[in-house]
DNA sequence: CGTATGTCAGCTGTACTGACATGT
DNA sequence: CACATGTCAGTACAGCTGACATAC
């Protein structure tokens, strides 16, 4: 390592290019299996969020999320048309509203976790060992740190 | 595990939304880097490419990154009216046109490269450890081959 | 002729910003 | 009043499809 800001190791040259060309390939075919279910990404973001910590305001996903409220917001309105999420006027609080899942959101969740739907956990389970598993497990939770800082 | 082909491992489902989390955040955060620099992450993709494995069509340029051919020549077409890449008729056929990075696209490359303005590759030195990035690099290698099959 | 290459036009999904209404 | 929450409108980017021209 060098004091000099300009100073890259080779590895780190070689892990952003990786980072950066899997990002876009796998965004690109996570799209399509979502496509298939009539669900985007983010909205699935959203209900796998609302499944694992409960009702939440859209400002709370939010700033969960990192994406500003008025993105958010077009989010949830599209997951309430389809009837997987409610909202609910906060009692204490006039400005806030609470997303909560629908019955038929807790179906979507637990349906699509359960025959595993979803391309890339077909794809971990099948093409993958257990301890590849655990690399990209380890590796995404640096990258999710990095991202946040 | 199981013969069935609905059997999931913990960690598939675990990784595979750890990935998805991951990704969504990267792709944004690095969005911002690629728009301070004047240049999308796309567009940089391209270069990157030309720069490793030289001219191509863009035909050839869509079937590597694997998109849509009419996807692939917006993104030439912006890095053209850069004058980052050049473009030049096929001799040997007038359909085709070659792609190439032109002085001033070598040039770019070069100097992000070298001085990393990107913001991944600077976290990446200075916010983990070698073994740290190597891991990443392991995963991404995987994850790419998954984008891939 | 069919196929390959490339362009143009229009659509979608996901984010962004700015302006605004309303409630604390 | 300032601040928080949410909505609406407009913009940008990166993919997509369909229709088309041109060259092999």
């Amino acid at each position: 390592m060098s004091a000099n800001s300009q100073a890259v190791s080779a590895s780190a040259v070689r892990a952003a290019e990786d980072v950066r060309v899997a990002v876009t390939r796998l965004r690109r075919r996570m799209k399509e299996t979502y496509d298939s279910q009539q669900i985007t990404a983010s909205q699935s973001s959203v209900l796998a969020r609302l499944n694992r910590d409960g009702p939440a305001s859209v400002g709370d996903l939010a700033a969960a999320e990192r994406v500003r409220h008025q993105s958010m917001a077009a989010s949830v309105k599209a997951l309430e048309e389809r009837g997987l999420v409610v909202r609910t006027p906060d009692p204490a609080d006039g400005r806030r509203q609470l997303v909560s899942l629908s019955e038929q959101g807790e179906q979507f969740v637990l349906v699509r976790r359960r025959v595993s739907g979803e391309w890339l956990t077909r794809a971990l389970q099948d093409l993958c060992t257990e301890e590849e598993r655990r690399t990209v497990i380890a590796a995404m939770a640096l990258l999710d740190r990095l991202a946040r800082s």
